[in-house]
DNA sequence: AGACTGCCAACTGTCGACAGTTGACATGTT
DNA sequence: AACATGTCAACTGTCGACAGTTGGCAGTCT
C-alpha cells in the first residue's frame, strides 16, 4: 500500500526520534556524554547518520556540542531558565493574542475539552501529568494558526521538558495552573487579545518562579 | 600565538560560513539545488562535513531538505512571509520591551549612533543600505539582554535577508523607517516598554506590507 | 499520436577505515 | 610533596567507496 513511499525514515531520522526520547525522559541523564561509537553500535547504525542526528538535536538545544569532546546533555542553570522563559513568554503571549482573534469553534471545543480533563484529573486526586499541561498549550498554538510561532513554541517547550526531567519532580501547582488555563480560554473565547496576553504572561511568570524554587531545592 | 587553540574551525564550520554567505547574497539563486559532490569538490572537502553544513543551514531555514533529492534554496511565498513576520513581531516587540527596561547608557549611545549614521546617509542621497537597518535592530536586541530571544531574532532576520535577496531590490522606505527608529530609541530611552512595543509592531507591520507589495511586482 | 513500460545515469544515504586532537595517567624534577 | 613533562588510549573529525533510490529517456504497444 506504500510502494513508492519510503515508509522507512532515514536512519538519521530514526536516530533523532530515539535519542530525543531518551534525552527528554532522562534515560540519558543531564551532564552525561554521548559516545558516538557506543551509541551507534547500540542503535545498529554507523557513525555517519548518528552524527547527523546528534547535530540535529544540538540545533534544537537538546544537546550541547564541544569541539573534539563530543555531545553533552545540558544541565539546568537558573540564569538560563529565566532567559528561556523570556523567550517562551514572548512566543506564547503572541500566540495567545493571535488565538483570541483567529480561534474557530473547533479550537474552543478542544480547549474546553483539555480543561475539563484537567478538572476531572484534579478531582480524582491523581498527580497532575505534564501531558495535560502540554496538551493545553498545544491546543492554544493550534488556534493561533501561525506555523513559525508554533514551531518555535514546540522547541522551547521541549527544552522546558528537558529542564523538568533534570528536576526531582515537584508536583506542579495544578490548581493555580487550571485557573490560569480557564481564564485564558475565557479571554480567547471573548476574542480579547490583550487580556489573553496578560493572563498568559502571569501564568508563565508563575510557572517560571516555581521552577526556579525547585532548582534551589 | 594560538598554540592549543584550534584556530582553524572544523571543515563543517567553515563550509557553513561559506555556504551561508553564498545563499544570503543570492550567489546560489533561490530554487536552485545544492549538489553535494560538486560543492564538496569546489570547497576542497569531502561529502561528510559538507552534509553536516547543509543540515545546519537547513535547521536555520536557509535550505529545504527533500529526502533522496537534496537541498534547495527556498523561494519567497507571500503566505509564508506573513507568518514569518508574525514570529518576528512577537520576538522583536518583546525585545523592545525588555530593552526599554534594561538599557544602559552605552546601549543608548550605540542606538543614537546608528540613527545618526542613517540620517547622514539619507542626506548624502545614497540608497539606504540594509546594513544600517540590521545594525539598528542588532543594537536593540543587545540592549534587551536576553540571549535566547537574541538568537531567535538573528535567525529570523537572516531569513528576511534571504527573502530580500530573492526580490528585485526596491529601495526601502528610508524616511519612514528612520522615523520609526528614532521613535523607538526615544521610547527605550524613556523606559516606556509599552510604547516601545507598540512602535515596533507598527514598524514591522509597515516593513512587512512593503515586502508583500514588492512580491507582487 | 499518446500512454505505458523498462532501462540508465546521477545523486543521496550509508558504511568502514584513517588521521588528528584531547584528557588522563605515569614519570621525572625542584 | 607539589609541579612540570612525556606518553598513551579513547574519541572525534574526515575521507573514499559501495548500495539504494529518483527522475528522465528510449522503446514499445494501443
Amino acid at each position: 500500500m506504500t510502494p513508492p513511499t519510503p515508509l522507512h525514515l532515514s536512519l538519521a531520522g530514526q536516530a533523532v526520534d530515539v535519542l530525543r526520547e531518551q534525552v527528554l525522559t532522562g534515560e540519558i541523564p543531564a551532564g552525561s556524554r554521548v559516545n558516538e561509537v557506543e551509541v551507534a553500535h547500540k542503535l545498529g547504525i554507523s557513525r555517519g547518520p548518528l552524527r547527523e542526528a546528534i547535530r540535529h538535536l544540538a540545533s534544537e538545544g537538546l544537546l550541547t556540542l564541544v569541539p573534539h569532546r563530543g555531545a553533552f546533555v545540558p544541565g539546568a542553570d537558573p540564569g538560563d531558565v529565566k532567559a528561556l522563559f523570556e523567550l517562551r513568554t514572548a512566543l506564547e503571549c503572541a500566540a495567545a493574542e493571535l488565538a483570541a482573534s483567529r480561534r474557530t469553534d473547533v479550537d474552543l471545543v478542544r480547549l474546553h475539552e483539555v480543561c475539563a480533563e484537567s478538572r476531572r484529573n484534579y478531582r480524582s486526586g491523581q498527580p497532575f501529568p505534564y501531558r495535560l499541561d502540554l496538551a493545553f498549550h498545544q491546543a492554544l498554538i493550534t488556534a493561533a494558526r501561525s506555523p513559525h510561532i508554533a514551531e518555535q513554541v514546540r522547541l522551547v517547550q521541549q527544552r522546558v521538558v528537558l529542564l523538568r526531567s533534570a528536576l526531582e519532580d515537584d508536583p506542579p501547582h495544578q490548581h493555580a495552573s487550571m485557573d490560569d488555563h480557564d481564564e485564558l480560554v475565557k479571554a480567547v473565547e471573548d476574542g480579547d487579545a490583550a487580556r489573553a496576553s496578560t493572563v498568559m504572561r502571569r501564568h508563565l511568570s508563575r510557572v517560571c518562579a516555581q521552577m526556579l524554587t525547585s532548582l534551589n531545592h
